[in-house]
RNA sequence: GGGCCAUUAGCUCAGUUGGCUAGAGCGCUUCGUUUACACCGAAGAAGUCACAGGUUCGAGUCCUGUAUGGCCCA
């Protein structure tokens, strides 16, 4: 304990962030800040991080998603919530697999197929540890006060077992199918995809026009088609009944040029018509190419008309026989091997030649691209396994789930009636309940085999008996297997499936040894994050991992998720269904937060392949995390995306400037390659854009410039600010009083009070509606404008001498530090153990435990102050006062060191009196008198009455002092004017309500009042 | 094609049931440094609230349409 003045020695002038941030860090895990036992008193509050996919380090939309986190929880568990935080990372199948791929590739140059199904996976997981590792010392890095204990992985034991379990439940209970159908094949990654990973993207193409001759040799029809390459597979040509020249063409067929192949006409409603009002009109002929394996619409007329399905492609969409074509002539035969692009190339040059090309148009339409390749998407015909989520117990759960406050009509009813859960699940903001519904209310089923490596094997084995063969396998009977059986025709063969649910190796090999082979699919990463509430938990066995037990109790449904708007469907929906399935209608969580997208200063997605992401690293490194956490939260207004201009640091001399950009082919707003240092025409740099695209090397003469931005400046003032006003604080309390009550203190103590109780107040009220931006605001205007610029001035020439007032002012840093951490936890962190160096005391009505850290301790809770309000209020005035007398000074030039004289009138006079040690120097007074007639200086309005301000300039400096006053008059003369136009009008009056009237004529008195002092004060 | 959102000061954004005499930060201008903080302080300038109609006593706010941009779905 000391009795000194707090030294200077030890804080510095100015807050240095990476000098203590890691010493903090382990402050906090020495204390376990982030740990939550499932018996923990108080509310439980529990918060699921969005999984961060290991395919690559965490960029800014991570770190505001994250920070958003970070503050909801610390201020939970300062308020005495049982607050858990999980952390964890997902293996995001497709995109691991693919950088992984690609730099095996690069490195090494081998691909996946070099290496054993095994060799591979174990060549993931080693990018999975690195990347899973710095992830995870990126969130520690932005103050993320997880509980670390309870880290997961999506492929880990725990969240592996929850997995096989979901699995099998469904397909036991039917939920779960396997299917021959039409997917969105993506021909470079090799896989499957769901419909919600397929981008669609605005292509230039062109509509190209093939004339089929009719088998009779009748005549002609011209279909109309963008992707010609695919007509190798026409097994129709359908014609709209409706269409006049319908009725000749009945019972006719077509002979299919180059494969010779004779395919019916068949009458499909589906085909557009020329001459309609269609948009697509325009470009038909009326006669559609049907090719049932290339065409999801063909595929459902193939289906209507019971046509044949020929596959004319291979995997990686080259032309083939080998998947279903097998009556290629000779002449098609010329096309095989033919990657899709060559062969459309190829088929359209070969019915030019044999003059079946009726022309080419050019057509913008849109085509979709995977997500992960961004390829077009091949139409493509396999088998897949499904999830039935257009069933009533998944997709109308998730309906039923939605807060009926938000719900555009009525949910679907379930026949049992309510249950808990249904209408537990609120959006913030509201609007996205809207895109939540729409996407249940179109929900079609969910492919969930990918054709990858990295990911939860689908626990199916299988095998096909021919028809001699008794279908029969080990264990038959047994409740740990499930299983179905389909008769396929083509091959002849009973095809029979048998899922085993976990925890049943003996069972698995003697199948396998039966003959039965497992799926060599994986499942899509999404089938693991929808169980990601319930995984982590330790459902469905809590007993077979100890530390998983009583988490579902206590935390299932969780109470917040927050992710980003593109998730909705992709997760949040699913989750939704899945914990609902699993756990009785119970919920993953109550409210959904969608935070903003962070864009770059042109408005564009921060991303890889324009070089414009930001590494929070780089922020921390550069203005501290506190300072990054600050605009991160500041961001997150209720109107979402914001822009944030990428600047890059000058590798000579670390200094941010704005570099020079140039547009991209794409016609993105990129970096230019190689930008010129802003101090030394001489010297140059690469930037990330430079070095992606391959013109700049990031080398001696080029280093790197990395992505900053100078937004983050003023978050790193802030918290320099804070560390400032808490220094000062500090140096200047050296014996505060044990206690002292509301009625030993100042005005200005009760007024700064007042301000701590308004911002508690306002960030509780705004943190409960996730309006992270007024939190950050309240803190703002508390720190900044009430202590640092007017109640630090204002007690400067009082608090040294004043034990009561020291008290209070380290009363005021307590509670502000408070009321920060949750936003900068680090820099209030640094404060703390010299806020708590000094001795102990209490301040009327509040009660301020003695904590060794901030990060545990508790919330202000300040409603049992009472304060003078009338007290308050006149602080309210003086400062009113003050800044009219400032106002004049500047306008008059005044020298800034210049005591002045002030006559006032009865009222001011004696305000100014109570506060005159504050009043002076603040406004820098060197005399308060009473004004009398004889008063002679200039004349300043105050709150609708006139003071004299004297002894403001010498003689040689004095200017018309009127010029100031006949500025006001001139103002307050047009609202007079204003406010009377207003009140003259009747229906005004008669309508508005009376309060509002009021509120017009009171502000209509004042400025009369204001106008009528100014004039008398002008000297003529 | 359907839907959601945005458009407010030079820039980035607030503006929550219509009451606005439109705010903040940055930047800018003037002044200030033996002063807790120049990562600072004081003062100030700066807006046809995208455009066009409409409803209303009253519109940045509600309605209709247009333009531009972003996102989602087909």
């Amino acid at each position: 304990m000391t009795d000194t003045a707090f030294s200077t020695d030890f804080i510095p002038k100015s807050y240095a962030p990476s000098a203590i941030e890691a010493e903090i860090i382990s402050r906090w895990e020495t204390a376990n800040v982030g740990h939550c036992e499932t018996n923990a008193q108080g509310k439980p509050f529990s918060i699921l991080i969005p999984p961060p996919n290991v395919t690559a380090p965490l960029h800014l939309g991570h770190a505001l998603n994250n920070t958003l986190q970070d503050v909801l929880i610390r201020w939970h568990r300062m308020q005495g919530d049982a607050s858990l935080w999980m952390p964890g990372t997902d293996h995001a199948g497709i995109a691991t697999q693919t950088v992984v791929e690609k730099r095996l590739h690069q490195q090494e140059g081998k691909k996946r197929t070099d290496f054993t199904r095994d060799e591979f996976v174990s060549r993931v997981r080693i990018w999975k540890d690195e990347y899973e590792s710095t992830i995870l010392s990126q969130l520690r890095s932005i103050g993320a006060s997880c509980d670390w204990e309870r880290t997961r992985f999506t492929m880990d034991d725990v969240c592996a077992a929850a997995v096989r379990e979901a699995f099998f439940q469904l397909y036991k209970d039917g939920l779960i199918y396997r299917g021959k159908r039409l997917v969105n094949w993506d021909p470079v990654t090799l896989t499957a995809l769901a419909d919600d990973e397929v981008e669609m993207k605005e292509v230039s193409g062109h509509m190209y026009y093939l004339k089929y001759p009719l088998e009779d040799g009748s005549g002609i029809l011209t279909v109309a088609t963008t992707r010609p390459e695919t007509m190798l597979g026409d097994t129709a040509v359908a014609v709209n009944p409706n269409d006049p020249r319908a009725k000749d063409l009945q019972g006719k067929s077509v002979r299919l040029p180059i494969v010779g192949r004779t395919i019916p006409i068949v009458e499909d409603e589906y085909v557009v018509m020329p001459g309609t009002d269609n948009p697509k009109a325009e470009y038909a002929t009326g006669f559609l190419k049907v090719t049932p394996a290339h065409d999801p619409n063909d595929w459902d007329i193939g289906a209507r008309h019971d046509l044949d399905v020929i596959n004319i492609m291979a995997s990686d969409a080259s032309i083939s026989v080998d998947y279903g074509w097998d009556d290629a002539s000779d002449e098609a035969k010329a096309f095989i091997g033919l990657s899709r692009e060559d062969a459309r190339e190829a088929i359209v040059e070969w019915f030019r030649l044999n003059d079946l090309l009726e022309g080419i148009k050019e057509y913008a339409h849109s085509v979709g691209h995977s997500y992960r390749s961004h390829v077009p998407i091949e139409p493509y015909l396999s088998d897949q396994w499904y999830v039935r989520v257009t069933d009533d117990r998944l997709c109308n759960e998730a309906l039923r789930a939605l807060s009926s406050e938000q719900y555009d009509g009525t949910p679907p009813r379930r026949s049992s009636g309510k249950i808990d859960g249904d209408g537990g699940l609120t959006f913030y903001p509201e609007r996205y309940a809207h895109s939540y519904q729409a996407w249940h209310e179109n929900l079609r089923d969910w492919c969930i085999s990918r054709q990858l490596w990295w990911g939860h094997q689908i626990p199916v084995w299988s095998k096909a008996f021919s028809k001699e063969e008794a279908v029969t396998w080990p264990h038959e009977d047994n409740c740990a297997v499930a299983s179905s059986r389909e008769f396929d025709e083509g091959e002849n063969v009973t095809n029979v499936y048998l899922c085993i649910s976990g925890g049943n190796e003996q069972l698995e090999m003697d199948v396998e040894a039966d003959g039965f082979a497992r799926d060599e699919d994986v499942l899509d990463t999404w089938f693991s994050s929808a169980l990601w509430p319930i995984s982590t938990m330790g459902w469905p066995n809590p007993n077979a991992f100890p530390q998983t037990e009583g988490l579902l109790e206590k935390f299932n449904p969780s109470s917040v998720l927050c992710t980003g708007r593109d998730i909705i469907t992709l997760w949040v929906s699913r989750m939704v269904m899945f914990n609902r399935y699993f756990r009785d209608g119970t919920l993953p969580f109550a409210d959904v937060y969608i935070n903003p997208m962070i864009q770059d200063g042109f408005g564009q997605r921060m991303s890889k392949s324009l070089g414009n992401g930001v590494d929070p690293r780089d922020i921390i490194a550069t203005h501290g995390a506190d300072a990054m956490r600050y605009i991160m939260v500041q961001l997150a207004t209720g109107t979402q995306d914001v822009r944030l201009a990428v600047d890059v640091i000058c590798p000579y001399s670390g200094k941010v400037f704005t570099p020079k950009y140039v547009q991209s082919k794409t016609g993105h707003e990129v970096m230019a390659p190689t930008q010129i240092s802003p101090d030394d025409d001489s010297k140059k740099m690469s930037t990330l854009y430079g070095l992606l695209v391959g013109e700049a090397e990031n080398n001696e003469e080029t280093p790197l410039a990395i992505n900053s931005s100078s937004r983050f400046d003023v978050g790193r003032n802030f918290a320099n600010k804070f560390w400032n006003a808490c220094r000062f604080a500090l140096m200047n309390i050296s014996a505060p009083a044990e206690s002292v009550s509301v009625n030993d203190m100042q005005p200005v103590d009760q007024w700064m009070l007042s301000r701590v109780i308004f911002a508690t107040d306002k960030i509780n009220a705004s943190l409960k509606e996730y309006q992270f931006n007024f939190a950050v605001e309240a803190i703002y205007d508390v720190l900044w404008r009430d202590f640092c610029d007017w109640y630090l001035e204002a007690i400067k020439p009082t608090v040294k001498e004043s034990p009561e007032q020291q008290r209070i002012l380290l009363t005021v840093v307590d509670l502000i530090s408070r009321l920060l951490h949750p936003v900068c936890p680090f820099v209030t962190e640094a404060i703390w153990p010299h806020i708590h160096a000094l001795p102990a005391g209490s301040v009327d009505g509040i009660a301020l435990e003695t904590n060794l850290l901030v990060a545990t301790s508790s919330w202000p809770k300040l409603s049992g102050v009472k304060l003078d309000e009338n007290i308050v209020h006149s602080f309210g005035q003086l400062q009113e006062l003050v800044t009219a007398i400032r106002g004049a000074r500047a306008s008059q030039k005044v020298k800034p060191k210049r005591k002045i004289d002030l006559f006032a009138p009865e009222r001011i006079h004696s305000l100014a009196l109570e506060h005159a040690e504050v009043l002076s120097s603040l406004s820098g007074l060197q005399s308060i008198a009473l004004l009398e007639d004889s008063c002679d200086g200039l004349a300043v309005l105050v709150d609708g009455e006139t003071i004299i301000l004297s002894n403001m300039l010498d003689e040689s400096e004095a200017e018309d002092s009127n010029s100031r006053l006949k500025e006001e008059i001139a103002s307050l003369e047009k609202k007079v004017t204003g406010f009377k136009n207003r009140l003259s009008n009747e229906s005004y009056v008669n309508n508005a309500p009376e309060h509002v009237v009021q509120e017009t004529k009171d502000m209509l008195s004042k400025a009369e009042k204001d106008l009528e002092s100014a004039r008398a004060a002008v000297q003529t």
